[in-house]
DNA sequence: CTCGTACGATTACAAATGTAAGTAACATGC
DNA sequence: GCATGTTACTTACATTTGTAATCGTACGAG
């Protein structure tokens, strides 16, 4: 079993999410993703690079002189934890609830509720196989 | 249109959750009810309060000598606004990804996703009507 | 009337987070 | 070889969060 995941940060996820995209990736690669989605210093981004390698989140190896990031969790593996603790802490735990309350505001298109109902589909299908 | 939700914290959270099942409560009253559920001791809980209260998600009303405590936004706006980052940060924005996530990872039993899937079936419907 | 209680108000304090700046060392272009 | 820029390493500092404790006061039990 893989230790449990650490705690991500908020900040901490956009420089996750450019790491599962394209790792491995240096410091200033990092940078130069994130400078289109948030306004933030290289500074502040090495920074959470650094937290994140500190918390074993992502790894790191010196590659000639500078050093390249990589994430040392999948993907899923995070989103999973953060599910776990969002539906738990603001839906007690079920995702149904969480689902009716979008399908009930009209936050979904039709479309987007016939997609849904298809990937359910296909499960249940293919759990009869 | 009620001002945007101010951020709540996860502590915060589940004294939000009995405040939006029984309010209004006084601070002991919310302190039993989370006796239950964490081992915060009573000082704790009144400090969240009176954050809360600050933040102003949560309202006060001087009942003779004691405050009582109750909401002052919605169940479902505080979760939207907290569904609406969530799901951003975490699976890019898209529900599916999150669903489709679930289910692929075996989560779910059947049942889960068959009530799932009435749900969606019940709206599409409802849309035709 | 007095003492303990229950509340409210104020204060505490460490860790995590957001957001960097300073400083040193190396590699590169002149 | 020297000035510059890039990177790494170290340090900074305010805010939010978790988790309370202390102090003052009024009220009810004796």
């Amino acid at each position: 079993m893989p230790k449990p995941v650490p705690r991500i940060s908020e900040a901490e996820w956009e420089v996750m999410n450019v790491l599962w995209e394209k790792a491995p990736l240096t410091a200033s690669e990092v940078t130069h993703a994130l400078q289109e989605k948030t306004d933030w210093k290289p500074k502040t981004i090495r920074t959470l690079l650094d937290r994140l390698v500190k918390k074993q989140v992502v790894g790191v190896k010196q590659d000639q002189k500078v050093y390249t990031f990589f994430p040392l969790h999948t993907q899923s593996e995070c989103q999973r934890a953060e599910a776990q603790s969002f539906l738990q802490r603001i839906y007690g735990g079920a995702m149904k609830s969480m689902l009716v309350q979008f399908v009930e505001e009209e936050s979904m298109t039709e479309d987007e509720i016939k997609e849904l109902r298809s990937i359910l589909r296909e499960k249940t299908d293919k759990q009869h196989t």
